[in-house]
DNA sequence: AATAATTTTTAGACAAATCTAAAAATTTGT
DNA sequence: ACAAATTTTTAGATTTGTCTAAAAATTATT
């Protein structure tokens, strides 16, 4: 499989976790920053390699192997992820770009002896579940900030948007993974969120809440 | 850089460590196992970017920004063998193909911070030098086994030829860096070399003698 | 020094991955 | 339901890196 092949499948799979049907041709062109018309070229490409099913007008779904060469890529991924942020200290917004290079290295012995390595981690920096040697991934319970009661609390358990924009600001707002957020107040002129965290009172814009994920009880 | 562009920089800092002239089309060809019109092709890429000198049947010379660059990939390669080997337990035999695949990756953040979790190796698994930040390489003193005098000994601090082959040969016959070897007889037949090793004494052909470096005192 | 052998370059083709522009199919709006 | 809008596909071109075959230049031989 070539990196760019390998950048549409975990861009199919990404894009199929909210779809029921196949994934549109422009919807992977978005994703992928590319043309509609390089993805029905590439798309076909898949489809002969045996990764996607493939009809004209229908989208694109993966198949079962396609769906297990995706479980790959991302358990490399963030496999990865983890070692740039635990073993090379590199904070949580520098790690996904490197990772998108370190994820296509093809040696199945070397990412087993990293795992190894690494202890077995289960979740990446950004709260995502790392898939095991088998592809299997581990659903992790999580809510949107964003659509949690006014009163209760949870614990910060992960972020939607990974970029590290987004990241940075959370840093700049103390929000890191592990930490207890109280829903104060919703306001509903902007659906903005009142929070507790660490004693303060901050005031979230609906955005930034409907980007942090938590573990309530 | 390209990561093929990358591969014939590397091929080229290779072959001109033995040669004082341009390295020829021919033997980069042989070196990156492609065709000499695909070699000359590349040169004429390269030399458009700068990285290497050319004139037509005057073979390729890199120019001091190529061998800053050759420097760097040959610096990614060895710390990523040292990892390979000391963190992730690899054996020396296994780590070549899959750092031909790590050097490729692109931050330098990375790899200054890599070299500080490794804490700054100076050789790689193979006893090969590793390149500084700068690009400098630090010249290690060392002479071929089947260059040594009868009676003289020494120890082991690199081979020259890296093929798993030859290293999982060398660890058949006990011999790893570190290890003291005594030239006990040389056989003017066929150049084969008598050594004496952890007091045992093993006879080693004339082609395995001539890929070991000793270092003599 | 002329010819033979070898090396290197050029010319033209090809596959992968992309693009633009236009055609075809599907979906939407009234 | 049918025209308009949108989406998807096709056709043809481009770039990178490769190839084969043939031409040009260099090196070796007698």
């Amino acid at each position: 499989m070539t990196l760019s092949e390998e950048d549409y499948i975990k861009a199919i799979y990404h894009l199929s976790k909210d779809e029921q049907k196949g994934v549109s041709t422009n919807a992977i062109a978005a994703q992928m920053d590319t043309k509609a018309s390089s993805v029905t070229d590439m798309i076909k490409r898949l489809a002969e390699k045996k990764v996607v099913h493939y009809k004209k007008y229908q989208g694109a779904r993966l198949t079962e192997e396609g769906k297990a060469y995706a479980a790959k890529i991302i358990r490399k991924h963030r496999l990865w992820e983890f070692f740039l942020v635990e073993k090379l200290n590199f904070s949580w917004d520098e790690v996904h770009d490197i990772a998108e290079e370190l994820e296509h290295i093809k040696s199945d012995k070397l990412i087993e002896k990293l795992d190894t390595f690494l202890d077995y981690p289960r979740i990446d920096p950004h709260g995502d579940p790392i898939p095991d040697s088998n592809g299997n991934i581990k659903k992790v319970e999580k809510t949107l900030l964003s659509s949690i009661k006014k009163g209760k609390k949870g614990i910060v358990v992960g972020v939607k948007d990974s970029s590290s924009e987004f990241l940075r600001y959370l840093d700049k707002l103390n929000i890191a993974l592990g930490e207890e957020i109280t829903v104060l107040n919703k306001e509903p002129f902007d659906n903005s969120v009142l929070i507790k965290l660490n004693d303060s009172e901050i005031n979230i814009s609906a955005m930034t809440a409907n980007n942090i994920f938590l573990k309530t009880n």
